[in-house]
RNA sequence: GGGCGAUUAGCUCAGCUGGGAGAGCGCCUCCCUUACAAGGAGGAAGUCGCAGGUUCGAGCCCUGCAUCGCCCACCA
């Protein structure tokens, strides 16, 4: 069982999709064809600020803003886009060969799943793991709504660093405590100025109090933190609780009042403090008006450029303001402790595994979820107010008003206009889309599923999540292993932006190539351990080459003149011939390594095997033998039999081209999809026989590498000297695979694979006495090296006597080939 | 600032627990041979980022450095 991520309903598909998705379809179909019950469960995401973002720009160009519709009609606005378009990715998906099982399609905004999110609110609530709290938070200005910590970017940009003097209380403007700041319109609201305890340039100071510029009209206090650089800045530092996480931070550790100066528009406002003619700017306005009038009041030190990072919202792009602000939170640390120790147990894995640290990492360091958010797309919080502002929390305003009555004696309600954060519904994906918080069957069995596979940039915004929620609600880890695949960039490295104009569209790249082509592309060029991939469309062409190849490759098979037999039924033991013997073997290792690789989720190693196996050996070595004299009677029903097979193989990788060749071959069944995983113990396999076949192949290279030396046409036949001893089925293979006629010569070697070096290429004399002075030259090379490492008495005494051994034999097969060189040398010469 | 990863042929990448440097693409040569020119055959091409160390032996292990990238972080 996989969860599929839900994409965003606004999403369209790109090729982060693209990486993701292939490799869970290719698991599912895997396992489906080895006959477990695989599913694969698909859905989509609300994405509350995107899809919000998308309709409050289609409302501006008509001219309306969200206000003006009002909730409700804004909110039937967005089920009416979520129906329209929210489909098109599920069509793109499906465009790329995507088999999940689309009958239990999901929204994360479905009843069931919505009255999931309640029913996980409003517990949490109950055990005091949901809290409503004046916090520090982070706001989008743009989205008019918090954001949490893990939706922000953080970017360097060139900023100023100002020195602003804090003069003391009763003194003049020229005596005072230095500060360093890079936001100087939040001085505003500072409380106090803080100092490290430690520093002996200060430390007589505090307690001392000073006028807070430019106004003067407040007092503050200098006080001592730990959490103060002394080697930043100046050392001492303006404490503005409520707009910074660090000054909160000082703030609640000395009680210190809270004033908020910046408002939700991002301007300054007079509501906690004065803030005199400040009062409505904007905050950049109000930050240049302040450096003005300290430069006016000479209290401006210095100004001095400084790098620095600066927060932004990922969705909106805008500078994100830290607020003081009554929200909704979720109380983190009881959730993650069993999170990491589901972790630290070794029940949830990480593949590759260092992103497991990744995760340990920040659920160690894990602060409470904001999970209230501004906008009017999503699930609305049940919560509801009593004309006093006692909440009340409730699965449905039923029952809210029940609590009201029975509790407070009104029935005067009001229901909080927040929504929640949309990866709050997403955390509860594993077990909200099988049907809880109802007993389904569903939920029985296929909860926890096996393994996710997702992108690492949500580790924390979801994977993270599911797992608590998922133990603290299922009492059991939603799934066992998380695969992080790669990001995928352009060719030259870049990120894919659309501002840089290099986003590939993958409908567009199977619309040219294929599907099929396409996800052969991405899949190989997927590395295991890799954190990044570059993607090459030329990938693409070369996987149309190979969907092609194979393509022709039936279409010989099936004008066989004698028809393919079933596939299920091989020639007996004794009628298979030599090429016949290797094909097989290799069938059957490749059937084993696919099985190793697919389970590993090494999917970039098992398009490779596919590809190797399909083009290297079985198009250019076993279809050519396969057409060799006394190679007729057998190769039909091999050729039916590994064929049908290996489609089978590369069925998940892909599904469409297999679906089509498996059919027009004599097959089992009516579709590919429930076909079953070749089964490697059934495949007969032949390692000698294959070895021989292999010494064949090299000995067929070496022929053929004469013919190019001698530049002949391909239709001229190279003559060659087979030693008796070279068995017929053998010559039958080298006269065509190499173009040779082949002439007797006497019996040479003990072995095959000797019979085979000493074939013997007829070409001119200075031709063939040139390879032999270069072979020769090779070989003693090869010679002298081992010889010197076997006269290395440190490494005949040290090293792992089968690695001397190995070197013994190598260093011997080497003496017996230079000697048949200088032989065949020194007969060149005799004849001469 | 902390953590993680990468650096091997022109390009993209393999090289499993240390024991004779590999593939694909690109490039060069030949070939429209009866599945396939979206193809076949052959070939050239690498002081394995740099410097030390461990070892009989290092692309692989250790240390340092350089460059690039990802993630996290409260230097105002």
């Amino acid at each position: 069982i996989i969860c599929m991520p839900p994409p965003n309903v606004t999403a369209r598909a790109h090729l982060g999709h693209a990486s993701t998705y292939t490799p869970m379809d290719v698991l599912t179909r895997f396992h489906r064809m080895l006959g477990n019950n695989a599913d694969w469960l698909p859905g989509v995401d609300h994405a509350a600020i995107a899809t919000e973002a998308v309709l409050v720009r289609e409302l501006r160009r008509e001219g309306v803003r969200r206000e003006d519709l009002g909730r409700e009609r804004f909110v039937e606005r967005a089920w009416d886009w979520s129906r329209t378009y929210g489909g098109a990715i599920e069509a793109q998906f499906r465009r790329l060969g995507f088999g999940p099982d689309w009958r239990r399609l999901r929204f994360t905004m479905d009843d069931r799943l919505s009255a999931a999110v309640r029913r996980v609110f409003v517990q949490l609530y109950r055990e005091g793991l949901v809290y409503r709290g004046t916090r520090l938070i982070n706001w989008d200005p743009t989205a008019k709504s918090t954001v949490s910590d893990a939706e922000l970017d953080h970017v360097e940009r060139d900023g100023t660093l100002w020195r602003i003097r804090y003069p003391f209380e009763g003194g003049g403007p020229a005596a005072g405590l230095e500060v360093a700041t890079t936001r100087p319109e939040t001085m505003l609201g500072d409380v106090a100025v803080a100092v490290h305890p430690a520093d002996p340039r200060y430390s007589s100071l505090i307690g001392r109090r000073l006028r807070l510029p430019p106004l003067m009209e407040r007092v503050i206090p200098i006080i001592a933190d730990d959490a103060v650089d002394p080697e930043f800045g100046t050392g001492a530092v303006k404490v503005t609780p409520a707009h910074d996480p660090v000054d909160y931070e000082i703030g609640v550790r000395h009680a210190l009042p809270m004033p908020s100066v910046i408002g939700f528009d991002a301007r300054i406002s007079d509501a906690d403090v004065p803030v005199g003619p400040y009062a409505g700017l904007d905050r950049s306005e109000a930050r240049a008006r302040i450096i003005e009038d300290l430069r006016a009041l000479d209290l401006l030190v210095a100004e001095d450029p400084h790098r620095h990072s600066v927060a932004l919202s990922e969705r909106s792009g805008d500078i994100v303001e830290p607020l003081l602000s009554l929200q909704w939170f979720v109380k983190a640390a009881p959730l993650a402790a069993p999170a990491l120790e589901a972790y630290r147990s070794g029940r949830l894995r990480f593949v590759p595994e260092r992103n497991g640290r990744t995760y340990e990492q920040w659920l160690e360091n894990i602060r409470d979820w904001n999970v209230s958010r501004q906008i009017w797309w999503g699930h609305q919080l049940p919560v509801w107010y009593t004309p006093d502002g006692t909440e009340i929390v409730a699965e449905s305003e039923t029952e809210a008003y029940e609590i009201a009555q029975r509790t407070y004696g009104t029935r005067e309600l009001t229901r909080d206009s927040d929504t929640l954060d949309t990866w709050f519904s997403s955390g509860l994906w594993p077990f909200s889309i099988l049907g809880w918080p109802d007993e389904t069957p569903e939920l029985a069995c296929w909860y926890p599923s096996q393994v996710l596979i997702t992108a690492g940039e949500i580790i924390f915004l979801w994977v993270a999540r599911m797992v608590m929620l998922g133990i603290h609600f299922m009492k059991e880890i939603p799934f066992h292993d998380v695969v992080i695949t790669p990001l995928v960039f352009d060719a030259a490295g870049r990120k894919m932006s659309k501002s840089l104009g290099n986003v590939i569209d993958p409908i567009d790249l199977a619309d040219r190539y294929g599907a099929d082509a396409f996800r052969i592309s991405i899949l190989r060029q997927m590395r295991l351990d890799s954190q990044e991939m570059r993607y090459h469309e030329s990938r693409c062409a070369e996987a149309r080459n190979f969907n092609n190849k194979i393509w022709n490759a039936t279409r010989y098979m099936l004008a066989l003149p004698s028809g393919l037999p079933p596939a299920m039924t091989l020639p007996r033991e004794g009628e298979l011939t030599l090429a016949d013997r290797w094909i097989l073997t290799r069938y059957r290792e490749t059937i084993e390594r696919m099985g190793k690789l697919l389970r590993d989720y090494d999917f970039g190693s098992a398009a490779e095997t596919m590809w190797r196996f399909v083009w290297y050996e079985f198009c250019d070595w076993y279809l050519e033998a396969s057409k060799a004299e006394g190679n007729h009677d057998s190769r039909a029903a091999v050729l039916s039999y590994v064929w049908n097979g290996t489609m089978r193989l590369l069925h998940p990788i892909a599904p469409f081209i297999t679906e089509e060749v498996w059919l027009a071959l004599p097959h089992d069944g009516e579709t590919i999809v429930t076909a079953n995983w070749p089964d490697p113990l059934e495949v007969p396999a032949f390692a000698s026989d294959a070895r021989h076949f292999e010494a064949l192949q090299r000995t067929v290279e070496r022929v053929r590498n004469v013919r190019s030396e001698l530049g002949l046409h391909p239709r001229d036949r190279v003559v060659v000297d087979a030693p008796a001893d070279v068995p017929d089925e053998m010559t039958a293979l080298l006269g065509l695979l190499a173009q040779a006629a082949i002439e007797r010569a006497p019996a040479s070697g003990r072995t095959v694979e000797e019979a085979l070096a000493a074939v013997g290429v007829r070409a001119p004399r200075e031709l063939l006495a040139e390879r032999y002075r270069k072979e020769a030259e090779q070989l003693r090379s090869e010679i002298d090296r081992g010889e010197r490492k076997l006269g290395n008495e440190a490494f005949v005494a040290k090293a792992a006597p089968a690695v001397v051994a190995k070197e013994r034999q190598k260093l011997e097969n080497y003496r017996g080939e230079l000697a048949r060189v200088e032989t065949a040398l020194a007969q060149l010469k005799e004849t001469a």
